[in-house]
DNA sequence: CCCGGGACTGTACAGCTGTTCAGCTTGCTG
DNA sequence: CAGCAAGCTGAACAGCTGTACAGTCCCGGG
C-alpha cells in the first residue's frame, strides 16, 4: 500500500501537518476496511510517516480511532446545523438533504465510514442514529403542523421510517446498486430514487388498504 | 468466557457433535463480536474443545468462516423456499415473511449475523439482499395485478423500499430499540412497528405531493 | 488378539499487533 | 549564543494470532 495523498477527507483549516494527514489516513482506512485492519503501521504507512509518530500524536491506537469518530461527528454537525433560521421547516430540511448528498459525494468514504459505524454497534452508532431521528421527528412535527404531512399516530416511529428511507443509500448502497443496478453516482439514478420514494409517501400503495411487505 | 451449551442456533439433525458445536461457537461469537474477534482458541474455548480440534476438522481459520457462511445461506435458503406450488406470490411471501420472523427469533444471532454479513459487503451479502429484492418484487406484482396496490413506476425500486423496511427492526434492531425505545421482543412493541408500517402504506403521508423525508 | 484410523490434545513457532523508550533533528526563545 | 521543547524516528518487547506437528486416546474390523 503506498502513500495516498489525496484521502478524499473535507480539507478545513490546519490541515496539511502530519497530525492531519494521520487522522485522514486512519479515517480512510477506517472506513474501507474496519477498525482491526486500521493497524498503526498501516496509518503510518498511508499518512507517510513512521509508526512512532501515530502514536507521539494521539497517544495510542484508540486516541487516534477516537479523534477520527469526533472529527467525522463535527463533519456530520456542520451538515447538520440549520444556517438560516428564517427558512421554514422543509426548506431547512430541503437544504439539510442537499448538504448531506453533497457531502456524501465529496468525501465518498464517509458513507462506508457512516455503514461501519452503525452496523459495528457501536455506543456511537446507536447515539447518532437516535439524533438523527430526533432531526427527522422534528422536522415531521413541522411539516405536521403545516399541514403538508397527515398527522401520524406515532410521529417518531414515522419520522424513523423516513430517516430509514433517506438513509439507505448511504447504509447499503452497494446492496442497492447491486439489487436495483443503480449507480448512485449517477445523478439520475439518485433522481431515480428520490422520486419513488417521494411517490410512496405521496400516493398511498395499498389505497384500501392491506399487508405490509416483509423480508425473505 | 466460559462453556455455552446452548448457543441458540437451529437444531439441525446429526448436530451435537464436536464440530457442529465448533460451527455454532464460531457463528456465535462472529454474529456477537465479528471474524476478527473469532479467535480460534476463543471459538474452541467456547466449543468446549482443544483450538487444535477446530484446526483439524474445518482444515483453518478460513474454513471454519466458510462453513458458518454456507451453513447460514443453508438456513436462510430453508426459508425462503416455497413450500407450496399451489399458492401466489403474495401468500407464499407472507408464508416467508412469517417463517423469517419465526426464524429469527429462533435463533436471535442471525440478525446479527446478518448485519455483519451486509456490513462486511461481501458477496454472500449483496447476492441475498438482491434476492430479497425479488421476492419482494414478486409479491408486490401480483398485488399490483390483483388491484391491492396501486401500479408503481418502478416496482422494482419500490419493492426494495418495501424490503428495506421490512428488514429494518432486524438490520437495525439495536438502532430501532434505542431510538425509540422499543423492544423486539415484545409482542406488543413488533405490532406497534408494523402498524405504523402499514399506516404508511395505506395512507399517504404527504397527501398532495411534497418533499421526501432524508438524511441529516 | 492387534492395529489402523479417526477424534482429539499440547507444544512450538513465526508473524503481526500495540506500545515503550532512547535518541535524533529542527526551530524558537531567553 | 545556549538550551529547551516539539516533531519525528528506529529498535525492541510482550502478547496474541493462525498454523504445523508429534503424539495420545479410543473404537471398529481383520
Amino acid at each position: 500500500m503506498e502513500r495516498a495523498a489525496d484521502e478524499q477527507a473535507p480539507v478545513r483549516p490546519d490541515d496539511l501537518t502530519a497530525k492531519a494527514r494521520i487522522r485522514n489516513a486512519a479515517f480512510a482506512l477506517i472506513a474501507q476496511d474496519g477498525v482491526d485492519a486500521a493497524t498503526v503501521r498501516a496509518i503510518a504507512r498511508r499518512a507517510d510517516v513512521s509508526p512512532s509518530l501515530v502514536l507521539h500524536h494521539f497517544g495510542s491506537k484508540q486516541g487516534v480511532v477516537d479523534e477520527v469518530a469526533t472529527w467525522v461527528a463535527d463533519v456530520l454537525g456542520d451538515v447538520t446545523r440549520d444556517t438560516d433560521p428564517q427558512a421554514g421547516p422543509a426548506e431547512a430540511h430541503r437544504r439539510r438533504q442537499l448538504r448531506f448528498e453533497r457531502m456524501t459525494t465529496e468525501v465518498p468514504l464517509l458513507g462506508a465510514y457512516l455503514r461501519r459505524m452503525l452496523l459495528d454497534g457501536t455506543e456511537n452508532g446507536l447515539e447518532w442514529f437516535a439524533r438523527t431521528v430526533d432531526a427527522s421527528e422534528a422536522g415531521l412535527n413541522q411539516r405536521e403542523a403545516l399541514g403538508i404531512a397527515r398527522p401520524s399516530v406515532d410521529v417518531r416511529m414515522t419520522a424513523a421510517m423516513l430517516a430509514l428511507l433517506g438513509f439507505a443509500p448511504v447504509l447499503l448502497r452497494p446492496h442497492l446498486e447491486h439489487a436495483l443496478r443503480l449507480d448512485f453516482d449517477d445523478e439520475d439514478d439518485r433522481r431515480r430514487w428520490r422520486a419513488a420514494e417521494t411517490a410512496l409517501l405521496t400516493r398511498a400503495l395499498y389505497p384500501r388498504g392491506a399487508v405490509a411487505d416483509a423480508p425473505a
